[in-house]
DNA sequence: TTCCAGGCTATGT
DNA sequence: ACATAGCATGGA
């Protein structure tokens, strides 16, 4: 894969390892549109991007290019961490379905809020509540700005319920007072350990959901969330079924540093036969 | 109608 | 430390 940056977009070229439609739809992120079949609205914090494929190549159209490569992961070579993982029978199968996958840097806040919702719950009612908050944003005349923590505290229990959240609308409301009472900036510089027991004190966090976050939120890639359908995936590796927690503690001793990019691969492929 | 969805909290043993 | 009921909502 090649990027080239110019002032108002990013072209893509060589998409061996980028694919706008596994990156969007494996299940890491709820803040995006699509329009057509090659045609993306893109939305991250305040931030926007048009995404169009032509030509063999992806057009990321944005008034802030540089933003956009670190959010797609631009800079890290996929094809060798797809190398890497080719040792498994049912990895081959699932890096040939989803070749295109890459794990977004996305905006903390937003990854928390969404996994909340996430919980027992369907991508496409995520997405639509996540478009529903993201309205109470700033209007940057053609999108919203996700709401920043001080907008997101005047939200009422009422209201995130109004916007389909169900009975995960009081943990929001109390996460969001709880977030504001740390320095998220420290937050990064914590250990795995530290920083997986600080997010499992965050009301409507549990174990799944902190994984989640310390993935998709931190980027920390010694995380392997399991969720249905990653617990079908291990039992077809492992043919035993454990709990939750301890399944996921076997699948990072099995992949180690890659888990969180196996996890993605694994999870989009398994989902996808339904 | 019943089941299910990127599970969590609360409440038992 | 582990097991289970209840939970909001809407699509299949």
């Amino acid at each position: 894969m090649n990027y080239k940056l110019s002032k108002d977009k990013i072209i893509v070229t060589n998409l061996e390892d980028f694919n706008i439609e596994h990156i969007l739809e494996c299940g890491q992120v709820f803040t995006y549109n699509k329009n057509d079949k090659n045609d993306y609205d893109v939305y991250s914090k305040d931030q926007y991007a048009h995404v169009i494929f032509k030509d063999n190549s992806y057009i990321i159209e944005t008034s802030n290019p540089s933003y956009f490569v670190d959010y797609f992961d631009l800079d890290t070579d996929y094809s060798q961490i797809k190398n890497k993982l080719n040792n498994n029978a049912n990895m081959i199968e699932a890096i040939k379905f989803g070749y295109g996958i890459r794990i977004l840097k996305q905006d903390l806040i937003e990854v928390i809020i969404g996994f909340i919702i996430s919980a027992n719950n369907h991508i496409d009612r995520i997405k639509n509540t996540m478009k529903k908050i993201r309205e109470l944003g700033e209007n940057k005349g053609n999108y919203y700005a996700f709401p920043t923590l001080e907008k997101l505290n005047q939200i009422s229990e009422q209201q995130f319920r109004d916007m389909g959240t169900g009975y995960r609308a009081k943990y929001l409301v109390n996460v969001c007072k709880q977030l504001t009472s740390v320095n998220l900036e420290e937050t990064f510089l914590f250990d795995d350990n530290k920083l997986r027991n600080w997010l499992l004190t965050l009301c409507g966090v549990g174990p799944k959901v902190a994984d989640c976050i310390l993935l998709f939120g931190y980027h920390r890639c010694t995380s392997f969330p399991v969720d249905t359908w990653i617990e079908k995936v291990y039992f077809d590796i492992f043919k035993e079924k454990k709990s939750r927690i301890k399944m996921s503690q076997d699948l990072i001793n099995y992949f180690g540093e890659l888990s969180g990019y196996a996890q993605q691969y694994l999870f989009f492929y398994k989902r996808s036969e339904k």
